[in-house]
DNA sequence: CGAACAGTTGAACAATCATTCAACTGTAAG
DNA sequence: CTTACAGTTGAATGATTGTTCAACTGTTCG
């Protein structure tokens, strides 16, 4: 039964191994889902948004950026370690400060993308 | 001291009050960055996101998404229900099954953005 | 040197969350 | 009607994770 269709929707039991073999190939590969997942984990974070947005535009030190979100410096610089992993922000010290920026204009893109979408 | 300087790097205590008030007035609501913390973290689980990538182009019942992923059909269903609670995804009746697809082409858009600073 | 401040770090705690398990609904077929 | 399968759901469990706290490093300034 059910001998006919091409790519259509897999209706009986016999065409789902299809189904599930074609989808099969076309997937990436574990080790790029899991970083894709890693790399939107670190978005996924309130704290964390916020020091982007803070940092993006003029460079800030971890005490301005504490006191800007209302949070300790320790918390703040938990999360900054984490974006500092990640490779998303980069930072320079200068005399007892450390000034944190932006890594680059992509990060700035893909949060420029979440919100066009989160605003409909 | 340090009475020069326009809009340069914070450098001493007074000017640091300045600094996170001009921070503040351009930082988006609390709410806008919860809403996009929390559209983040939907992406940010590995199982979600290859659920997103089995149903891209060809929608997917429940039975053979579970197969694909190697989990089972509740575990899955649990992470569908999260997908369909953000909008991310629609689904349609068709029997006994029940057929995922995504919701629109902006979810593409995001992950295709991810992908691209990943690979580089 | 010593006091004060900026920042980091590790352990502990609390909260969040993904998966499992078992029970349930609804549809299709004998 | 009854069996079998697809899917959902709620509670429980185990793992992950963000924040707090305390201790520490390093720099500036008196």
């Amino acid at each position: 039964m059910l001998k006919e269709k091409g790519i259509a929707l897999c209706e009986s039991a016999e065409v789902h191994t299809d189904c599930v073999d074609r989808k099969r190939a076309q997937m990436p590969s574990v080790e790029t889902l899991y970083e894709l997942a890693d790399f939107f984990k670190i978005f996924g974070d309130s704290t964390r948004m916020s020091i982007l947005f803070a940092i993006d535009g003029e460079p800030m030190c971890v005490c301005d950026i504490a006191e800007l979100l209302g949070m300790t410096k320790s918390a703040v610089s938990h999360q900054l370690k984490i974006l500092r992993q990640s490779s998303l922000i980069t930072y320079k010290k200068l005399g007892k400060n450390v000034f944190y920026s932006l890594a680059d204009d992509h990060v700035r893109d893909i949060i420029e993308k979440a919100l066009e979408h989160n605003e409909e």
